[in-house]
DNA sequence: TGATATAGGACGCTTTTGGTCGGGTTTCTA
DNA sequence: TAGAAACCCGACCAAAAGCGTCCTATATCA
């Protein structure tokens, strides 16, 4: 249940991926895909939707690619997310419209748009700089999982 | 994206119905159904659900139906979520295992999980008597967003 | 001019979701 | 004690979403 969609989370390992890059440099698809054993043709398609959305610049032509549209401190995960799934809404509830298929005595919109507000307060604080391979307080934490 | 079931919306309002009521007293599926315009099977497996989690409590026959197993402060609806979509996971990655298909060097689990924590947090800290339609404060900001 | 990229539409397979149907069992009550 | 009213539960179906592939077009560079 509320799971990120596969693609946000390919969306999520390239935008990491490009941000451990020094700035400017670019990577195509395939580089990326080939890292993470990602279906190039599904990480090129979200790519291309993460340019469109102002994310990434894309670069033609060999020896092209694409490298982040701001310093990876200024792109939250929020964005990404939204970017490839949509925007976010915990309940079938909340629409854009802020209208309800439901009888009008439903009061649980609020509370669950609280915590819709809350769950996009966090994805927005967290930064592709916040993702990076060497973060070692999160490796250390991850080890200390298994 | 990320978004609760219908059935999950159903649920939490057939469980804040519930509470609304005073203790004890137990509601049939077509009570509730009818109520809110859900089709009567749908909400009936839903409150079968809930039973088996040990929410609700059922009473067969003539004039029975389904009351609250627990005080309506003590049951949250993370607990009525889970019970009907299952085990709350942000992202494909993170599994009941643990276990993340994609390469080792897949540093955004860790934050996503905290994301994750999170999210079951709020969602725990929101109780049933926290949805209930006597809510004057939840209902002025519902109005002030028209 | 050809190789390497991005850009993007069309399609198909699979899973999930939302809902229905039909047949049980339990309990109350007339 | 029969039947009505409720819970219980598996099987099934249709629509939608998710995931991936194929194919073609366009841009850029060596």
């Amino acid at each position: 249940m509320m799971r990120l969609t596969k693609k946000a989370d390919y969306a999520l390992l390239a935008m990491k991926c490009l941000a451990e890059h020094s700035e400017g440099v670019s990577l195509s698809a395939k580089d990326i895909a080939d890292e993470y054993h990602i279906p190039q043709q599904v990480l090129a398609k979200l790519l291309q939707r993460l340019t469109k959305a102002g994310l990434l610049i894309s670069h033609a032509g060999t020896h092209g690619g694409y490298s982040l549209a701001r310093a990876s401190d200024e792109i939250s995960a929020f964005e990404v997310i939204r970017a490839i799934d949509g925007p976010l809404f915990i309940t079938s509830c909340i629409t854009v419209h802020g209208e309800c298929d439901l009888t009008r005595s439903c009061t649980i919109k609020e509370p669950l748009r609280r915590v819709n507000d809350t769950i996009r307060d966090v994805l927005s604080a967290m930064r592709l700089s916040d993702l990076r391979e060497n973060d070692t307080e999160a490796r250390r934490e991850l080890v200390s999982l298994r």
